[in-house]
DNA sequence: ACCGGTACCTAGTTTTACTATGTAGTGGTA
DNA sequence: TACCACTACATAGTAAAACTAGGTACCGGT
Protein backbone atom coordinates (compact mmCIF):
# COMPACT_ATOMS: atom_id res chain seq x y z
CA UNK A 1 0.00 0.00 0.00
CA UNK A 2 1.42 3.45 -0.44
CA UNK A 3 3.09 4.78 2.46
CA UNK A 4 1.02 8.11 2.08
CA UNK A 5 -2.41 6.02 2.41
CA UNK A 6 -0.56 4.17 5.20
CA UNK A 7 -0.64 7.04 7.30
CA UNK A 8 -3.62 8.71 6.38
CA UNK A 9 -5.42 5.67 7.15
CA UNK A 10 -4.48 5.98 11.05
CA UNK A 11 -7.26 7.48 13.01
CA UNK A 12 -10.07 7.22 10.13
CA UNK A 13 -9.88 3.23 9.98
CA UNK A 14 -11.56 3.22 12.86
CA UNK A 15 -14.20 5.71 12.06
CA UNK A 16 -14.42 3.67 8.63
CA UNK A 17 -15.44 0.60 9.98
CA UNK A 18 -17.75 2.11 13.01
CA UNK A 19 -19.25 3.95 10.37
CA UNK A 20 -19.96 0.48 8.60
CA UNK A 21 -21.32 -1.52 11.19
CA UNK A 22 -24.01 1.68 11.65
CA UNK A 23 -27.17 -0.21 11.08
CA UNK A 24 -25.78 -3.57 10.15
CA UNK A 25 -24.00 -6.10 12.40
CA UNK A 26 -20.78 -7.61 10.88
CA UNK A 27 -18.16 -10.04 11.91
CA UNK A 28 -14.40 -9.05 10.71
CA UNK A 29 -13.90 -11.10 7.64
CA UNK A 30 -17.06 -9.82 6.76
CA UNK A 31 -15.57 -6.18 7.41
CA UNK A 32 -12.40 -7.22 5.61
CA UNK A 33 -13.87 -8.08 2.19
CA UNK A 34 -16.51 -5.09 2.36
CA UNK A 35 -13.87 -2.62 3.23
CA UNK A 36 -11.91 -4.69 -0.32
CA UNK A 37 -15.11 -4.20 -2.41
CA UNK A 38 -15.21 -0.10 -1.05
CA UNK A 39 -12.14 0.55 -2.58
CA UNK A 40 -9.48 -0.35 -0.19
CA UNK A 41 -8.30 -3.10 -1.73
CA UNK A 42 -4.87 -2.87 -0.07
CA UNK A 43 -6.15 -3.00 3.63
CA UNK A 44 -4.25 -6.19 5.19
CA UNK A 45 -6.67 -8.60 7.48
CA UNK A 46 -4.42 -8.66 10.58
CA UNK A 47 -5.06 -5.29 10.64
CA UNK A 48 -8.99 -5.22 10.62
CA UNK A 49 -8.46 -7.90 13.23
CA UNK A 50 -6.57 -5.92 15.47
CA UNK A 51 -8.55 -2.91 15.01
CA UNK A 52 -11.56 -5.17 16.32
CA UNK A 53 -10.02 -5.99 19.48
CA UNK A 54 -9.07 -2.29 19.84
CA UNK A 55 -12.95 -0.86 19.41
CA UNK A 56 -14.07 -4.03 21.70
CA UNK A 57 -11.54 -3.33 24.50
CA UNK A 58 -12.89 0.09 24.31
CA UNK A 59 -16.54 -0.64 24.95
CA UNK A 60 -17.49 0.70 21.82
CA UNK A 61 -19.31 -2.68 20.12
CA UNK A 62 -21.23 -5.68 21.80
CA UNK A 63 -19.33 -9.32 20.54
CA UNK A 64 -21.46 -12.15 20.09
CA UNK A 65 -19.98 -16.17 18.66
CA UNK A 66 -22.50 -17.36 15.78
CA UNK A 67 -21.52 -21.13 14.19
CA UNK A 68 -20.77 -20.68 10.56
CA UNK A 69 -21.30 -22.89 7.73
CA UNK A 70 -18.02 -22.69 6.38
CA UNK A 71 -15.44 -22.18 8.84
CA UNK A 72 -14.64 -21.40 12.03
CA UNK A 73 -17.35 -19.72 14.04
CA UNK A 74 -17.82 -15.75 13.54
CA UNK A 75 -17.31 -13.18 15.67
CA UNK A 76 -19.87 -10.44 14.80
CA UNK A 77 -19.35 -7.18 16.06
CA UNK A 78 -22.57 -4.34 16.84
CA UNK A 79 -21.97 -0.65 17.06
CA UNK A 80 -23.17 0.17 20.91
CA UNK A 81 -24.65 3.40 21.98
CA UNK A 82 -21.10 4.33 23.45
CA UNK A 83 -19.54 3.56 20.20
CA UNK A 84 -22.17 5.69 18.17
CA UNK A 85 -21.35 8.24 20.69
CA UNK A 86 -17.52 7.79 19.51
CA UNK A 87 -18.98 7.53 15.69
CA UNK A 88 -20.60 10.90 15.88
CA UNK A 89 -17.09 12.18 17.67
CA UNK A 90 -15.27 10.85 14.37
CA UNK A 91 -17.62 13.00 12.19
CA UNK A 92 -16.72 15.96 13.88
CA UNK A 93 -13.42 15.47 13.98
CA UNK A 94 -13.37 14.20 10.35
CA UNK A 95 -15.80 17.51 9.63
CA UNK A 96 -13.43 20.10 11.22
CA UNK A 97 -10.17 18.15 9.48
CA UNK A 98 -11.61 17.59 5.87
CA UNK A 99 -13.17 21.52 5.77
CA UNK A 100 -9.63 22.79 6.75
CA UNK A 101 -8.11 20.85 3.60
CA UNK A 102 -10.61 21.91 1.27
CA UNK A 103 -10.17 25.32 2.24
CA UNK A 104 -6.22 24.56 1.45
CA UNK A 105 -7.03 23.00 -1.68
CA UNK A 106 -9.53 26.04 -2.76
CA UNK A 107 -6.71 28.42 -2.37
CA UNK A 108 -4.50 27.03 -4.92
CA UNK A 109 -2.59 27.44 -1.93
CA UNK B 1 -5.87 17.58 21.58
CA UNK B 2 -8.12 15.42 21.19
CA UNK B 3 -7.23 11.38 21.09
CA UNK B 4 -8.90 11.32 17.85
CA UNK B 5 -7.52 14.40 15.85
CA UNK B 6 -4.21 13.63 16.76
CA UNK B 7 -4.46 10.12 15.05
CA UNK B 8 -6.23 12.13 12.34
CA UNK B 9 -3.27 14.31 11.58
CA UNK B 10 -1.02 11.28 10.77
CA UNK B 11 -0.13 11.26 7.28
CA UNK B 12 -2.32 14.54 6.88
CA UNK B 13 -0.49 17.86 8.33
CA UNK B 14 2.74 16.69 6.08
CA UNK B 15 0.19 17.14 3.11
CA UNK B 16 -1.24 20.38 4.85
CA UNK B 17 2.09 22.08 5.49
CA UNK B 18 3.19 21.40 2.18
CA UNK B 19 0.01 22.95 0.66
CA UNK B 20 0.58 25.98 3.38
CA UNK B 21 3.98 26.40 1.63
CA UNK B 22 2.25 26.33 -2.54
CA UNK B 23 2.97 29.71 -3.40
CA UNK B 24 4.54 31.20 -0.51
CA UNK B 25 8.06 30.44 1.46
CA UNK B 26 7.97 30.60 5.26
CA UNK B 27 9.78 29.31 8.27
CA UNK B 28 8.76 27.37 11.23
CA UNK B 29 7.56 30.12 13.69
CA UNK B 30 5.22 31.20 11.19
CA UNK B 31 4.08 27.86 9.87
CA UNK B 32 2.75 27.39 13.54
CA UNK B 33 1.38 30.41 13.66
CA UNK B 34 -0.48 29.85 10.56
CA UNK B 35 -1.79 26.79 11.36
CA UNK B 36 -3.05 28.04 14.79
CA UNK B 37 -4.68 30.58 12.77
CA UNK B 38 -6.37 28.56 10.40
CA UNK B 39 -7.91 26.49 13.22
CA UNK B 40 -5.28 24.01 14.56
CA UNK B 41 -4.55 25.95 17.84
CA UNK B 42 -3.51 22.50 19.65
CA UNK B 43 -0.81 21.81 17.50
CA UNK B 44 2.48 21.67 19.13
CA UNK B 45 5.45 23.05 18.47
CA UNK B 46 7.54 20.59 18.77
CA UNK B 47 5.79 18.92 15.96
CA UNK B 48 5.99 21.06 13.30
CA UNK B 49 9.81 21.66 13.67
CA UNK B 50 10.19 17.60 13.59
CA UNK B 51 7.85 17.47 10.39
CA UNK B 52 10.43 19.97 8.73
CA UNK B 53 13.10 18.05 9.45
CA UNK B 54 11.58 15.27 8.01
CA UNK B 55 10.57 16.98 4.80
CA UNK B 56 13.83 18.60 4.35
CA UNK B 57 15.63 15.17 4.63
CA UNK B 58 13.05 14.03 2.17
CA UNK B 59 14.04 16.60 -0.24
CA UNK B 60 10.81 18.02 -0.34
CA UNK B 61 11.74 21.35 0.17
CA UNK B 62 14.60 23.91 0.19
CA UNK B 63 15.90 25.66 2.83
CA UNK B 64 17.33 29.15 3.56
CA UNK B 65 18.73 30.59 6.32
CA UNK B 66 17.64 34.53 6.88
CA UNK B 67 18.33 36.91 9.77
CA UNK B 68 15.26 38.09 12.21
CA UNK B 69 14.65 41.49 13.57
CA UNK B 70 13.30 39.98 16.52
CA UNK B 71 15.37 37.48 17.27
CA UNK B 72 17.57 34.55 16.00
CA UNK B 73 18.01 33.88 12.09
CA UNK B 74 14.90 32.00 10.41
CA UNK B 75 14.79 28.87 7.96
CA UNK B 76 13.01 30.01 5.60
CA UNK B 77 11.57 26.73 3.22
CA UNK B 78 10.52 26.73 -0.34
CA UNK B 79 8.62 23.55 -1.81
CA UNK B 80 10.55 22.39 -4.98
CA UNK B 81 9.63 20.79 -7.63
CA UNK B 82 9.97 17.35 -5.60
CA UNK B 83 8.10 18.69 -3.13
CA UNK B 84 5.12 19.52 -5.63
CA UNK B 85 5.26 15.78 -6.88
CA UNK B 86 4.84 14.73 -3.21
CA UNK B 87 1.56 17.43 -2.67
CA UNK B 88 0.41 16.74 -5.63
CA UNK B 89 0.43 12.57 -4.58
CA UNK B 90 -0.82 13.86 -1.54
CA UNK B 91 -4.17 15.55 -3.24
CA UNK B 92 -4.46 11.87 -5.27
CA UNK B 93 -4.37 10.26 -1.56
CA UNK B 94 -6.35 12.25 -0.07
CA UNK B 95 -9.15 12.41 -3.03
CA UNK B 96 -10.02 8.81 -2.89
CA UNK B 97 -10.19 8.62 1.29
CA UNK B 98 -12.31 12.22 1.55
CA UNK B 99 -14.37 10.28 -1.22
CA UNK B 100 -14.64 7.06 0.55
CA UNK B 101 -15.73 8.12 4.25
CA UNK B 102 -17.93 11.06 2.38
CA UNK B 103 -20.12 7.77 0.68
CA UNK B 104 -20.32 6.27 3.96
CA UNK B 105 -21.66 9.43 5.27
CA UNK B 106 -24.24 9.74 2.84
CA UNK B 107 -25.32 5.53 3.25
CA UNK B 108 -26.21 6.53 6.47
CA UNK B 109 -24.56 4.23 7.12
C1' DA C 1 19.50 42.39 35.31
C1' DC C 2 15.46 40.45 34.00
C1' DC C 3 11.37 39.12 31.28
C1' DG C 4 8.41 38.42 27.25
C1' DG C 5 8.32 37.45 22.66
C1' DT C 6 10.65 35.44 18.75
C1' DA C 7 12.83 31.29 16.82
C1' DC C 8 14.81 26.76 16.62
C1' DC C 9 15.72 21.91 18.37
C1' DT C 10 15.48 17.11 20.54
C1' DA C 11 14.86 12.75 23.54
C1' DG C 12 11.57 9.68 24.79
C1' DT C 13 6.45 8.07 24.65
C1' DT C 14 2.08 6.57 22.54
C1' DT C 15 -0.80 5.07 18.94
C1' DT C 16 -1.84 2.70 14.87
C1' DA C 17 -1.25 0.13 10.53
C1' DC C 18 1.93 -3.01 8.57
C1' DT C 19 4.42 -7.58 7.60
C1' DA C 20 4.50 -12.15 8.31
C1' DT C 21 2.95 -15.73 10.24
C1' DG C 22 0.02 -19.33 12.75
C1' DT C 23 -4.31 -21.82 13.99
C1' DA C 24 -8.88 -24.09 12.73
C1' DG C 25 -13.12 -25.67 10.43
C1' DT C 26 -15.52 -27.16 6.09
C1' DG C 27 -16.22 -29.13 1.52
C1' DG C 28 -14.57 -30.84 -2.75
C1' DT C 29 -11.62 -33.79 -5.37
C1' DA C 30 -7.88 -36.74 -6.93
C1' DT D 1 -7.17 -41.23 2.47
C1' DA D 2 -4.60 -36.96 1.49
C1' DC D 3 -4.63 -32.65 -0.09
C1' DC D 4 -6.24 -28.04 -1.25
C1' DA D 5 -9.07 -23.86 -1.36
C1' DC D 6 -11.77 -21.02 1.10
C1' DT D 7 -13.54 -19.33 5.32
C1' DA D 8 -12.40 -17.18 9.83
C1' DC D 9 -9.78 -15.58 13.73
C1' DA D 10 -5.34 -14.22 16.04
C1' DT D 11 -0.65 -12.27 17.31
C1' DA D 12 4.45 -10.88 17.69
C1' DG D 13 7.41 -7.64 16.07
C1' DT D 14 8.34 -3.24 13.13
C1' DA D 15 7.78 1.50 11.28
C1' DA D 16 5.90 6.07 11.04
C1' DA D 17 4.16 10.20 12.95
C1' DA D 18 2.42 13.38 16.49
C1' DC D 19 2.83 14.16 21.29
C1' DT D 20 4.96 15.74 25.97
C1' DA D 21 8.26 18.22 28.02
C1' DG D 22 11.66 20.20 28.08
C1' DG D 23 16.09 23.04 26.30
C1' DT D 24 18.99 26.85 23.66
C1' DA D 25 19.49 31.48 21.80
C1' DC D 26 18.65 36.37 20.28
C1' DC D 27 16.43 40.89 20.94
C1' DG D 28 14.09 45.00 23.06
C1' DG D 29 11.94 47.28 26.90
C1' DT D 30 11.51 48.17 31.88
Amino acid sequence: MGKQMTEMLKGTLEGIVLALLTGKAAYGYEITTLLREQGFTEIAEGTVYALLVRIEQKGLVDVEKRPSEKGPPRKVYTLNAQGKKELNEFWNTWSFLSGRIEELRKEGN
